[in-house]
RNA sequence: AGGGCUAUAGCCAAGCGGUAAGGCAUCGGAUUUUGAUUCCGUGACUCGCAGGUUCGAAUCCUGCUAGCCCUGCCA
């Protein structure tokens, strides 16, 4: 199911496989554990793992905590969760804090052969020095230093023997390349820092051109597959695995990264989102995280289709939202339950139904799913239909509910409206009709034909329930410099209505198609059996256009 | 502009010298107890532009244009 695509990196794994480069391949995926994954992250997830597993490769999870500053303990098991969550299962779970005693020897050994030394300018100072885009760097009078004083300079380093921002590490490349990535970048820096795996072990980090390239060659990575704005930092990574005094040799490949029509997908703006209360978490039924999209109802195979139907390419792209719902429909289609809700009700009764009485109706819970059965459901003298599905002086084309017309009730049978009731205010209040027993459904009758069928749900057992709805939490009609002044403020609706009385006892994540809506989830973190509420995931396509 | 990269329909995207796949979206039409689904139909005389090579070019060459990325002790 996953196949019949074909891109630029399976082509250069087919060539590599071909030409017997690697026994193997071995892929990553390399997050650092400083926010939530997010829907970009899983286009990558899709690529590594899926890749790999088509070659009959292996991929791992490797945690890129080389910042304690920034990381934290929290987002590795959110990024646990969320990847055994999409269904994948990393060979192994690594954390570029696991090869700290390596990374150190192989820096010593940059040293020993005056690859490195150990710069004295401040941070300021460096960057004066590193020349501009069009000019070139000047050389450091640290370059200079003899091994022997280099080695007992970063072994000072590591011995804390200096404050933050006292010493680094650099490499000894060339301060007139062209690629400023090779003006003699910093491999190491000194941080005082509490580090969520190592504690204080440590008091110098590797930065990631340093660490990320041994990370892969330590675990036999054939294929380090990241986003484009690395591709400059390629002939650092190069030299590193070059230099490296290890058997692996990755290679570097880029992809463009995901952008999404009206939302933004970097982990600064998203975070600024949550710490700013524009949304309610990490979470939020409208970030585009993978626990919001999570919350919201999205599924796995949802997510991962829409992965693979996207493709990997390395020109710059903005995927339209639509393509993911349009996945979400797709999985949801034969697997979810109908079942009919009235978000915003209006009431109708039936002037000449019994009173009192209440008949049990078959309905088929997935007519495009026979096997899921039937369900029955309450009819009575009073029910609610939808507000928006009665109009008292219609356009041409409505076919629902107006005064003298006719229209199916779902399951149920046609009624006729002949009287509308309003509030003192020229509200409307109730509606009242006629129902034709000869019409019910399942009888057979074929005597005459209505345009419209509504959903209901009977008044004398409705399950009142909330339902959550959504709308992007970008906006791009609005103007402004920043991300923020596009935030969509109605972007949550909130409603409140009733539901079939056999979803009393729903479950958290449980998803229904609520008919002529759409399809909805059950909030994990806010739906009770006392209180239910429903997160719309995306509405039914729909052709209606008023007017 | 010093370097790196990209350009095929409204949006993704195949294509790798032999005459423009597919998906999303849009718009028609048929079926329909969801204005849904399903089904059929719908768009590139042309691949950023201009030249060149070739019997033949989206594919090769040259030049140009536009966009993205790079001057963290972030990743």
């Amino acid at each position: 199911m996953s196949e019949n695509h074909t891109h630029f990196i399976k082509h250069i794994v087919t060539k590599d496989m071909e030409e017997g480069s690697y026994e193997e391949i071995v892929t990553r995926f390399p997050p650092e554990p400083n926010g939530y994954l997010h829907i970009g992250h899983a286009k990558s997830i899709v690529l590594n793992f899926e890749l790999a597993d088509e070659f009959g490769g292996r991929t791992n999870l490797r945690f890129d905590d080389t910042n304690p500053l920034k990381e934290d303990k929290e987002y590795v098991d959110a990024i646990l969760e969320d990847i055994h969550w999409l269904g994948f299962e990393p060979e192994a779970v690594r954390y570029a804090s696991n090869y700290f005693d390596e990374m150190y020897r192989q820096a010593v050994r940059l040293i020993e052969r005056g690859l490195a030394y150990v710069e004295d300018l401040s941070q300021e100072e460096i960057r004066e020095m590193r020349g501009t885009l069009t000019e070139a760097g000047k050389e450091s009078p640290s370059r200079s230093r003899s091994i022997e004083e280099n080695l007992e300079l970063f072994e000072q380093m590591k011995q804390g023997e200096f404050g933050d921002g006292e010493k680094v590490l650099r490499a000894k490349i060339d301060m007139s390349s062209p690629n400023i990535n090779l003006r003699d970048p910093v491999l190491y820096r000194i941080s005082h820092t509490e580090h969520h795996n190592t504690g204080s072990d440590w008091c110098i980090y590797p930065m990631y051109s340093f660490a990320h390239p041994l990370e892969d060659a330590i675990e036999g990575v054939t294929h380090s597959i990241c986003t484009l704005e690395f591709e400059d930092q390629r002939p650092l990574y190069d030299w590193v695995v070059e230099h490296a005094e290890l058997d692996g040799e990755p290679k570097q490949i880029e992809f463009a990264r995901l952008n999404l029509t009206n939302t933004v997908m970097s982990k600064r703006k998203l975070k600024q989102l949550v710490d700013e209360n524009y949304v309610d978490g990490w979470d939020d039924p409208r970030m585009p995280t993978i626990s919001g999209l999570r919350r919201r109802g999205f599924t796995p195979e949802s997510i991962k289709q829409f992965c693979r139907e996207i493709g990997v390419s390395k020109a710059d792209n903005l995927v339209d939202v639509r393509m993911l719902e349009h996945f979400l429909r797709e999985d949801l289609k034969l697997k979810a339950p109908r079942t009919m809700a009235v978000l915003d009700p209006l009431k109708v009764v039936i002037t000449n139904y019994p009173e009192g009485e209440v008949e049990w109706l078959p309905a088929d819970i997935n007519p495009e799913n026979e096997e899921m059965g039937t369900r029955e459901i309450p009819f009575s003298r009073e029910i609610y239909i939808e507000r928006e599905d009665f109009m008292e002086d219609p356009p041409k084309k409505y076919f629902r509910l107006y005064p003298g017309n006719e229209v199916r009730i779902k399951h149920a049978y046609f009624i006729k409206c002949h009287d509308v009731i309003k509030d003192e205010n020229g509200e409307i209040t109730e509606i009242h009709c006629t129902y034709d027993p000869e019409t019910k459904s399942g009888s057979g009758f074929t005597g005459r034909k209505v345009k419209g069928t509504l959903h209901y749900v009977d008044a004398s057992e409705a399950v009142p329930a909330e339902f959550r709805l959504y709308d992007s939490l970008i906006d791009d009609e609005a103007a402004g410099d920043s991300f923020l002044d596009h935030v969509n403020a109605s972007s949550l609706k909130v409603q409140h209505g009733f539901v079939e009385p056999n979803m009393k006892n729903v479950q958290p994540h449980d998803k229904f198609q609520f008919f002529r809506h759409g399809y909805f989830n059950v909030d994990p973190k806010d739906s009770t059996s006392e209180k239910l509420v429903f997160n719309r995931v995306v509405g039914l396509k729909s052709s209606f256009k008023l007017k």
